[in-house]
DNA sequence: TAAACCGTTGTTTTT
DNA sequence: CAACGGTTTA
């Protein structure tokens, strides 16, 4: 009963678009090059699907992030008018456990363990038993455990796999952890997939219901999921068989948290008599963009090949551009982007990647000199924060009681007086079946505890339980509250104060938004979302700025003009990298550096550069670099290379720098004063002072994230445009 | 107990 | 050059 509005659904798609769009019933893959329209058809085919008959609370969509997420819902709903639930994995698995975690005996409170919260618990371990910390690092036996959890293969197993002494203690740490976390109730990112395959094993009319529920099933990105969300994934399919995969093999860049390309290039025999549809050409990219990347990956030997083809003229050239240094190419992408904006892009069409986040700095500082918009992409960095752990801690506490991990966290933040030794004997008092908050309740009963130390404890004890009292209106306003009775901020050192409340005002804003999307909630979802944001989800793609963001987060994503930025050997492909065992040899690392370069030149549409500098600061280290081989590997054709200046800075400004040098300041203790008004205010007019530069005027400020760049003119320096945060203004009494 | 000090160490990518 | 761990000191 095709209507008219699943006419106007297919109508704009091609050939092999619709194909995939309008398959019947039973396993689809869909392989999609680079800008071949993967989007569109995943979408497409749940508004057809929704207009053939199935229902929108039978859909379940997975992508890779909560943005991508988002956007998906979006797009289906602008379509055909129905919310459908589009969500990733982990997610997926956090909401289903919440409901079904009893069937394994575990508890629907639990909190999830972030890595650092993981590591927190191995490096306990690693003392408890005495460990040589060089054998036993807490990453390593990280990546030990993470990898055997991406394969399905619990602590029992790793110890019989485990060959050699190392292995096998790496096996029983990995066992002990295990307990350690379930005493907790805690789950980590990894155990979200597991567990939930383990209810579904161990209580297969839970299976049998979701299989009822979903009865279309797709999932994005299929080239980077790991063996657990297959196994998912082909659970869910279960008797209806209808699973629709979409992926680019060349665009898998996740092998080292366990992503298997066999998931999809062995699709037709995990799903027997799926059916294949390949989209080639390419809608994305100027036809000298997509030259370039296809000759570079053309270079992968372990590659099914498949040539993306397009209609589009050649368009502007690539530009390779090498410099001095990183600040040299910093000012360059700057002014380059200065120039786009001028011609009339959108900033939000301009995107800069970089291989490893500390890249980003020498960018940041020379748009902030030239006052240009831009973001830092870097929402887990954020999460990752003393203050917003600390407090998140505080509500994990309340959430789940046993969380001895969160209980360790606050117990003695900030300072009051229960020091490493009280703690060690409340723990030892727990011992192997109570929890820390229980040992703290029974601190009178403790065992070699002197009365300074009791009284200590009952003091938090007695916070624990007026936190559980707090009437709130909602999650920011507990926060609030929360702030309020530990004093938290006011117990804060000094120097660390300011900092402190940037970062607590910043949670209680996340917080207060939270509220707003969605006023009934609850702590514990708020908590949920918190742990399983990406990077990309703190991206707002309106604002107004240029985003700066790693290659990972790229994915999925274009952009009018692209800059990779650090296009060096060392760093891309990362020396790291290629050392990584995670891959069974040299070779497949470096091929997966190079699709990780790959996926961010196929992110443009019409302008791409690529830039790397003859020396960068590493560690606080000047180390030299020489150009990526992946440079190497372009074509000649709809290619141009062009020479940074090699004067130092500011002698001379050959090449279209600007005249005017700026001075971009360390954002701490810069020494300016404010001289006019209440001291704080930076608007153009206002009085300022400088120790070095003497007294001189704003005539310009321009807020930028957190920071201010405020053009100054010295009446004996001239212009400067320096960039401020709050704290590093004197405030003047 | 906690603050202050000092030396070592490490940095890839992230749900 | 940070951040963290371990030590010393008040």
């Amino acid at each position: 009963m095709p209507s008219s509005r699943a006419d106007s659904i297919i109508a704009d798609l091609t050939e092999s678009q619709r194909e995939a769009v309008t398959y019947g019933d039973g396993p689809l893959l869909v392989v999609a090059g680079a800008g071949s329209g993967k989007t569109r058809v995943i979408t497409r085919r749940i508004a057809w699907l929704l207009e053939h008959g199935t229902p929108a609370d039978g859909v379940v969509a997975v992508t890779f992030t909560n943005k991508a997420a988002d956007e998906m819902r979006r797009r289906v709903e602008a379509l055909v008018g129905t919310a459908v639930y589009v969500t990733t994995f982990h997610s997926f698995c956090s909401r289903l456990l919440r409901r079904e975690i009893s069937r394994i005996g575990r508890d629907q409170g639990f909190t999830i363990y972030d890595r650092s919260d993981s590591l927190r618990v191995l490096r306990r371990i690693i003392k408890q038993r005495d460990l040589d910390p060089a054998t036993f690092a807490p990453r390593d036996i990280m990546e030990f455990i993470s990898l055997r959890k991406d394969r399905v293969i619990g602590p029992a197993k790793a110890r019989e796999d485990a060959y050699g002494i190392e292995d096998q203690t790496k096996a029983d740490v990995y066992a002990a952890y295990e307990q350690v976390l379930a005493e907790s109730n805690a789950l980590d990112f990894d155990d979200l997939l597991l567990k939930t395959l383990d209810v579904f094993n161990r209580a297969p009319e839970v299976l049998q219901y979701y299989q009822d529920k979903y009865l279309q099933v797709l999932v994005d990105e299929y080239q980077d999921t790991n063996l657990p969300q297959h196994l998912i994934a082909r659970a869910l399919q279960g008797r209806h068989r209808n699973i629709t995969a979409v992926g680019d093999p060349d665009q898998m860049i996740y092998t080292w948290r366990g992503a298997r390309l066999e998931n999809l290039m062995e699709f037709e025999e995990d799903f027997p008599g799926a059916h294949v549809v390949t989209l080639e050409r390419n809608y994305r990219s100027t036809a000298n963009i997509l030259r370039a990347s296809s000759t570079c990956i053309r270079n992968n030997v372990f590659r099914r090949p498949k040539d993306l083809w397009t209609e589009r003229e050649d368009g502007a050239q690539i530009t390779v551009a090498q410099f001095r240094d990183s600040y040299a190419e910093g000012r360059w992408v700057a002014d380059k982007v200065s120039d786009l904006l001028g011609e009339g892009v959108s900033p939000n069409e301009i995107a800069l990647f970089y291989r490893t986040k500390f890249q980003s700095v020498p960018f940041e500082d020379a748009f902030a000199t030239l006052a240009l918009p831009h973001q830092v992409v870097d929402n887990v960095g954020f999460f990752d924060r003393r203050g917003v752990k600390d407090l998140r801690a505080y509500l994990q506490l309340m959430v789940n009681p046993r969380d001895n991990e969160a209980c360790l966290r606050v117990i003695n933040t900030p300072a009051r007086g229960i020091g490493a030794k009280t703690v060690e004997r409340l723990m030892a008092s727990a011992g192997e079946r109570g929890s820390l908050l229980t040992a703290v309740r029974r601190a009178e009963q403790v065992e070699g505890l002197s009365n300074r130390a009791k009284s200590a404890v009952a003091r938090f004890w007695a916070l624990y339980e007026d936190l559980n009292a707090i009437q709130a209106s909602g999650v920011a306003d507990l926060i609030g509250k929360l702030v309020d009775r530990t004093g938290y901020l006011e117990r804060q050192p000094a120097e660390e104060r300011a900092d402190a409340e940037e970062v607590v005002g910043q949670f209680i804003g996340y917080a207060r938004q939270y509220d707003e999307r969605t006023p009934e909630g609850g702590l514990m979802s708020f908590l949920e979302q918190a742990a399983l944001v990406s990077d990309v989800d703190g991206w707002n793609a309106q604002a107004g700025a240029v985003p700066f963001m790693t290659l990972h987060s790229a994915k999925g994503l274009e952009f009018d003009a692209v800059f990779v930025v650090g296009c060096e050997d060392d760093v891309l492909p990362h020396r790291r990298a290629l050392e990584d065992h995670v891959h069974d040899s040299e070779q497949s690392a470096l091929e997966e550096e190079r699709r990780l370069f790959y996926v961010g030149m196929t992110r443009a549409r019409h302008q791409l550069f690529l830039t790397h500098s003859d020396r960068r600061i590493v560690r606080g280290r000047d180390e030299p670099g020489m150009p990526s081989r992946f440079l190497y590997e372009l074509p000649e054709e709809g290619v141009v290379r062009v020479l940074g200046p090699r004067s130092k800075p500011g002698a001379g400004s050959a090449s279209g720098f600007r005249q005017e040098m700026a001075h971009v300041l360390k954002t701490k203790r810069s020494g300016l004063q404010v001289l006019d008004g209440d001291g704080t205010r930076l608007a153009p007019g206002v009085r300022v002072s400088h120790p070095q530069w003497g007294e001189g005027e704003i005539i310009e400020s321009t807020p930028l994230g957190t920071r201010h760049s405020v053009r100054v003119s010295f009446h004996d320096h001239g212009t400067m445009t320096l960039l401020l945060a709050a704290e590093d203004i004197d405030r003047q009494e």
